[in-house]
DNA sequence: GCCATATAATGGTTTAACCATTTATTCAGT
DNA sequence: ACTGAATAAATGGTTAAACCATTATATGGC
């Protein structure tokens, strides 16, 4: 029925007459706040508090703090930040393992896939063509570091084609941990990684030809396996 | 290649070592930090500098802060909180529309309660029974805020069953936000209401007999009509 | 035993000063 | 004129000490 009277901390005002400046849109990415000495005055406050403001709303992703002269509060595009590190502590504290993450994976990127298919345009296409040959490229030199940046690309793409922000949000928070994880468990494999890029190969044709259901069965597969195999490595890397 | 190098701020240091405890189970949900003029002791740091660190903390989530003797600094269990306040965000400043949110609700839904089908114990289609009969008691008596939050409650137990803690936190986020927007939109509309009600008794019936298919396909049309009217009265309203 | 009151621990805020970083300016040397 | 090193100044980061506000607990009168 009622809902907990808002608390007298003065930061939280401040935090949030910033950010409904922001989400309102009268503060726009790019912009920057006043110095803290001039806001502290505007809010009436002292600048500890003010600051402790600022830490807020820079943890939120709104903000971006830079040292120096002409440094500063600039407002930022909100974009998948906070999300990437909520589902970091998730997986780092245990409360999700990988299966959870690769179960969540299979249906959604299934349903990624899926969608894309029915919306992707030529160029489209074009740019997922464009990242496969480079990935491929990095393949054939070996370059893993690289090849795994190009292979995350080519999901957060297929994020992309959606048009659809959420699916966008989730597929980048997603492929952000599996990079951030994966990379320090993962050695070069070269009969794993090719099999990636025929994988990869075949869910273009099948968006090409418009067969969202053979798309998506791909893909899904595709993580089922890529799955596996990293479970089998993780427990191999534990025994030791 | 390479990344940022650390920034030389205290605070940032404080919040890593204090997260770090947490992450790694030194640091249990329920137990208390020291106060903050010892904390500020034991980082060899000032008061200030410490609260910028325990507000960038509370802000992730992992601690919580009460007032008064015998007051501080708690650990907390992880929940979905930030997640629910970032799509919160992404909502009210209009980078996901009510649209976006339909779509992915439609694909993701679907998959929750196929999966919670399968996995569904005797002793949740029980709850679920009971969640339904609380939900319908409050239709007949026409309460509205209270139907709404048993009907959300439906939903999330739904996910519980899944025993996946992403599908879990993914569905929480999505009805708790619902409900903050939703709940200021509707009034109480009967008809709608019952349909409502009637589709969840459907989904409980093909659960019982682990139908999956069908589970899914109702949750999916059940979701799809929700939003259309919802749609329409956004619309009317905006007209107004 | 119960209720009002006082006490003290704890977070919240303020002020004023100084430190560290970074950009812009100045100026010497060529 | 140009270059580059020294300098200045704006801005965030940190410290210290004091005081205010809230609340659990202890005290004491009845």
């Amino acid at each position: 029925m009622f809902i907990k009277a808002k608390q007298s901390r003065v930061f939280q005002d401040v935090v949030e007459q910033i950010q409904n400046a922001i989400i309102s849109g009268k503060l726009e990415p790019g912009s920057k706040l006043p110095a803290e000495r001039e806001l502290k005055d505007m809010f009436n406050t002292s600048r500890g508090t003010l600051r402790e403001a600022l830490r807020v709303l820079e943890q939120k992703g709104l903000i971006e703090i830079k040292l120096g002269v002409s440094g500063g509060a600039i407002i930022k595009r909100i974009d998948a930040g906070i999300m990437i590190e909520s589902l970091a502590l998730l997986i780092r504290s245990g409360e999700v393992s990988l299966e959870h993450l690769a179960e969540f994976r299979i249906k959604t990127e299934g349903s990624i896939v899926e969608l894309a298919t029915q919306r992707a345009t030529k160029k489209d296409i074009k740019e997922l063509e464009k990242l496969f040959n480079r990935a491929k490229a990095y393949y054939e030199k070996n370059d893993w570091e690289n090849f795994l940046l190009t292979d995350e690309k080519m999901h957060t793409y297929i994020g992309t084609i959606t048009r659809n922000p959420v699916f966008q949000f989730v597929q980048k928070t997603i492929h952000d941990n599996i990079h951030l994880y994966y990379s320090e468990y993962l050695p070069m494999d070269r009969e794993r990684t090719f099999e990636n890029l025929t994988d990869f190969k075949k869910i273009i044709e099948a968006m090409k030809a418009g067969d969202e259901r053979a798309a998506a069965e791909i893909i899904m597969d595709h993580v089922k396996r890529f799955n596996d195999k990293m479970l089998e490595k993780t427990r191999k890397k534990a025994k030791e």
